[in-house]
DNA sequence: ACGATCCATTTTACAGTGTAAAAGAACCTC
DNA sequence: GAGGTTCTTTTACACTGTAAAATGGATCGT
């Protein structure tokens, strides 16, 4: 099940031959090269972090790894396909305690706060995860068992898949606002100009600015705890009102 | 002011000698290749709606235009700041009606709508949108407005910086999520195992089916309006509580 | 009328990209 | 040994962004 999710772009090696995971673990990988799939999406993390994910290529993992970029094409069909290995290992990274459930609040918080404090660990990386979709089969059994616990809490299907959306959408929407942010920020620090241009603004835009200032990196932690804390607020009302199990009411618009 | 916002990655012919707007409109640029800055710019958008972003280049655009690739920087640095300027045209799309102004939620409300509605019509584009930062004259006036707006309201800067950043990333996130969405879609429709795979998936993790199918194209203006008027009901309330100016309460987690 | 100067574009060139195809090398089984 | 798998390197191709120089037309000063 777990191989079914994005593969095959082009053909591995000649036709279809999806890699038979090697009958004995050969000696050669063990002892020999040390290539393995695990250590090259590693070493590609790695490298995005320290890099970015522009200057990020085969041949400079190849470089990183001690072999040939085309080495990795006998573990991966594509650059694309190891970008979504990459991102796999991300998602793996976010704490996930299935301890102490009951509390499915709680649980999509921690979640909102692990996903987050990825953004800011792996800045480079993260908009490979905005953007992709993540097929694996441990974020499935992470993501069932959050739904399990809704449905202990009271939610039907429907506002259980409204929240979440809404939640998750949240968190990576403010990630990547504030990884913009952290960006600019950067920018500002080498370049003079920009504190010229800061001050023109603030005088044609005194609104623009005054406000703008609440939303520098000082209070991010606050505008993403502010907000999240208001949709989970709003979550912990829901089973009381609506009812049963309410109808699709407006769909348009 | 307007060409101050991030310019110059590379001296754009020899040192830096900042395009002066030609101080006679030639008539050859009028009459003659039909080139200019905003047709260019314009093309670039219509190529990536049409064919998507990867394999959006430069020669490709300079094809589509009938020059040469290079003809472009004469009129822009680099590919890089072209991309800023695509970025800015997108913009520029999101409908925006002073006019009826005094009601600052309905503006709000109307903003992510519109914003939400660029990402369906330029589905290949928008992604550029979340990553970069807006910084343009025509985008800063608006916000002025949209925080003018908020202060009559009765926001102080503090609240209204939370209620724009929490709405605005709402949005984003849930149209990359969408087009995240939508993508699977397409993919599911050509290839025949992801049938397959949906039904092992939905054996092996019926809530995650359950919910998942409340999260499919059919309910994505459901959910969406659902989470945005959450939102913005708690930003209707705002005023009354929290009195004068609340302080940073709990900042940390 | 005639260079000199500007503007806009094309030509040429280079370093770098993803990856197909084939060749090569190390091991395993007969 | 011979032959087959399993990995890795070599070679090659089409394509990328863009620096640098060559090119041609328009305009200007004389």
């Amino acid at each position: 099940m777990a191989p079914v999710a994005s593969k095959r772009k082009r053909p591995l090696s000649k036709e279809n031959p999806e890699r038979p995971p090697p009958k004995r673990a050969s000696k050669r990988t063990a002892a020999g090269s040390g290539l393995t799939a695990e250590r090259i999406r590693d070493e590609a993390l790695r490298l995005i972090d320290a890099e970015g994910l522009e200057s990020f290529s085969t041949r400079r993992l190849g470089a990183a790894l001690g072999c040939e970029a085309m080495a990795i094409y006998w573990y991966y069909p594509s650059k694309d396909v190891l970008l979504d290995a990459v991102v796999e290992a991300l998602v793996a990274r976010i704490p996930v305690e299935p301890s102490r459930a009951d509390d499915w609040i709680d649980a999509l918080r921690k979640l909102a706060h692990g996903y987050r404090r990825l953004a800011h660990q792996h800045p480079h990386a993260f908009p490979l995860l905005a953007t992709r979709r993540f097929a694996t089969e441990g974020t499935w059994r992470f993501l069932e068992g959050l739904f399990e616990l809704a449905r202990r809490g009271g939610l039907d299907d429907r506002q259980t898949a409204r929240f979440f959306r809404v939640v998750s959408s949240y968190c990576s929407g403010v990630a990547l606002d504030e990884l913009a942010g952290l960006k600019e920020a950067d920018r500002a620090q080498e370049s003079p100009d920009a504190a010229i241009q800061a001050a023109a603004a603030s005088e044609a835009f005194p609104r623009l600015s005054a406000v703008s200032s609440w939303l520098e990196p000082a209070h991010f932690d606050d505008v993403f705890t502010f907000g999240l804390e208001l949709l989970l607020e709003a979550l912990e009302r829901a089973p009381l009102e609506s009812g049963p199990a309410a109808r699709s009411g407006r769909s348009k618009r």
